[in-house]
RNA sequence: GUGGUUGUAGCUCAGUUGGUUAGAGCGCCUGAUUGUGGUUCAGGAGGUCGCCGGUUCGAGCCCGGUCUUCCACCCCA
């Protein structure tokens, strides 16, 4: 007999794990709707092809591939074998077709190529589905977890942005987070930045080393940025400029002193402060302008958000941004868009790590009926009918057993209240009902429990 | 994908230079209490030591492989 197990990086979700996570998804989702989104699902698995050039080399590596059904075999040909003895890739094609979703930004940009003429925009959708990874596991990182995405497609007003803003702020403080880091960025400010510097290559080398700040510090990211052919100057004036800050009206016009003039300064400035007109709530301490903040660069036009939560010793629960051109891929050019994306397996574990758990961890029931017989428990069944019709959440306790057995279980299980049928209580149209926290009970008429338990 | 790390009872972990019958705490079950839980007391069950192979008279311990866990890199929710 084997003993079963699960794929690494997944996990089963008990009856504990399952309603805290239902709370964080509701949570989002009440947010999300209160900002008219609506909801969409998509098929676990996409063609291959839908998916395949979209993250990056090494996303591609990170797809999970499924092998085509019947005689995979079939279409490979002599020749294929011997080259995928140098490079098994070179197979793929030929045997696998399909490949578990990734993310749900590129599904949701398939969905809208396909359904465009049908769709009324600015699309604004959620999708709340999980994503597979096949990353090497840690902890705060599996190969199946679930992402809440919002995204308004189809238009580039900056009320989306600040919509954002206002839904981050509120998903966390509804999730009881009383203290929460949401960090904004914007393409624009970086290609400023690295104008005002004089560094003329790709962006991307300047990116991807400064987000890597908070990891390494200055000292491994001036190592990385002059290996990558920036100056000691260069960098020492990057070290100055990329700062943290407050979303303030100062703050902007210190950027707007401090940057030489050019277009992608003028186009980051005007963003800047037209966001803060449309968010009142952006100068608060939770929401920072951190011009190291860069993301996977590659599809990000506009503003860049990510959010954590501190001290909880896990990476971002969310991150997102504008994208110009998604859909181009997919023949629907000129169409921008934006949107966030909630991990709820990070989310849950920093909730666990605080303890902000409290209120759901009970019970589906508020009380549990005990008896000794069949007829004390026919008894039970019946006034468990009136409660519940009372709109009471009642179980009966299912088996002939020992009191004991039943309050150790009822204990065990957390009902707050109890009640017990009896000889007595059974001839008197009574019941004992018992809290089960203090220990106080009472003999009270089977017609008046439903009002107590109100 | 690269390098490292972990795995012993349901859980958290001990386990001597390789040596007889692998332990503890907590949890679980039974009873003290045939109508009262969360306290106490008495007793009990539960382990192919992750899996496969190797070395050895003998392996929980040493070696190889594999799976898993966690960590760093990469990247990311």
């Amino acid at each position: 007999m084997q003993k079963p197990t699960l794929p690494k990086g997944t996990r089963d979700f008990g009856p504990v794990e399952l309603k805290r996570r239902k709370l964080i998804i509701n949570t989002i989702q009440n947010v999300y709707e209160h900002f008219g989104f609506e909801p969409l699902e998509t098929p676990a698995m996409e063609n291959l092809s839908t998916l395949t050039g979209k993250y990056g080399d090494e996303g591609d590596a990170l797809l999970f591939k499924i092998l085509n059904s019947g005689d995979f075999l079939k279409k490979v040909d002599e020749g294929r074998f011997q080259q995928a003895k140098e490079n098994p890739n070179s197979l793929l094609p030929q045997i696998s077709e399909k490949g578990l979703r990734y993310d749900l930004t590129v599904p949701l940009a398939r969905f809208v190529v396909q359904h465009q003429h049908e769709l009324q925009f600015p699309f604004k959708r959620y999708q709340i589905q999980p994503v597979w990874r096949a990353d090497r596991p840690q902890k705060g990182r599996y190969r199946e977890f679930w992402q809440c995405d919002a995204d308004v497609i189809g238009t580039d007003s900056l009320v989306c942005e600040s919509d954002f803003v206002k839904i981050y702020q509120l998903v966390f403080n509804a999730l009881g987070f009383t203290s929460y880091d949401i960090r904004i960025n914007h393409r624009s400010l970086l290609e400023a930045i690295a104008q005002t510097v004089g560094f003329n290559g790709p962006l991307t080398q300047l990116t991807v080393s400064i987000d890597k700040l908070d990891k390494i510090g200055w000292e491994g990211v001036g190592k990385e940025l002059e290996s990558n052919g920036f100056t000691s100057d260069q960098v020492s004036r990057l070290q100055v400029l990329l700062t943290t800050s407050r979303c303030t009206p100062e703050f902007i016009e210190q950027l707007a002193s401090a940057l030489s003039d050019g277009e992608a300064k003028d186009r980051a400035l005007m963003a800047l402060r037209e966001l803060r007109e449309l968010t009142p709530g952006i100068d608060q301490a939770s929401v920072s302008l951190d011009l190291s903040l860069a993301r996977g660069l590659d599809y990000y036009t506009g503003f860049i958000f990510e959010a954590s939560i501190p001290d909880s010793g896990i990476g971002s629960v969310s991150g997102g941004g504008r994208y110009d051109n998604l859909t181009g891929v997919f023949g629907l050019s000129g169409v921008s868009g934006v949107g966030i994306s909630f991990g709820i397996d990070r989310l849950y574990d920093c909730m666990d790590a605080l303890g902000l758990f409290g209120g759901v961890d009970r019970p589906t029931a508020n009380i549990l009926l005990c008896h000794f017989d069949e007829r004390t428990r026919t008894k039970c069944a019946e006034i468990a009918d009136a409660l519940r019709a009372d709109g009471i959440k009642t179980e009966v306790y299912p088996d002939i057993k020992k009191l004991r057995k039943q309050l150790d279980y009822a204990n065990k299980r957390g009902y707050p209240f109890i009640g017990v049928v009896g000889e007595e209580e059974f001839n008197q149209d009574t019941i004992q009902l018992k809290n089960m926290e203090s220990g106080d009970q009472s003999v009270v008429p089977q017609s008046n429990l439903s009002k107590l338990l109100k």
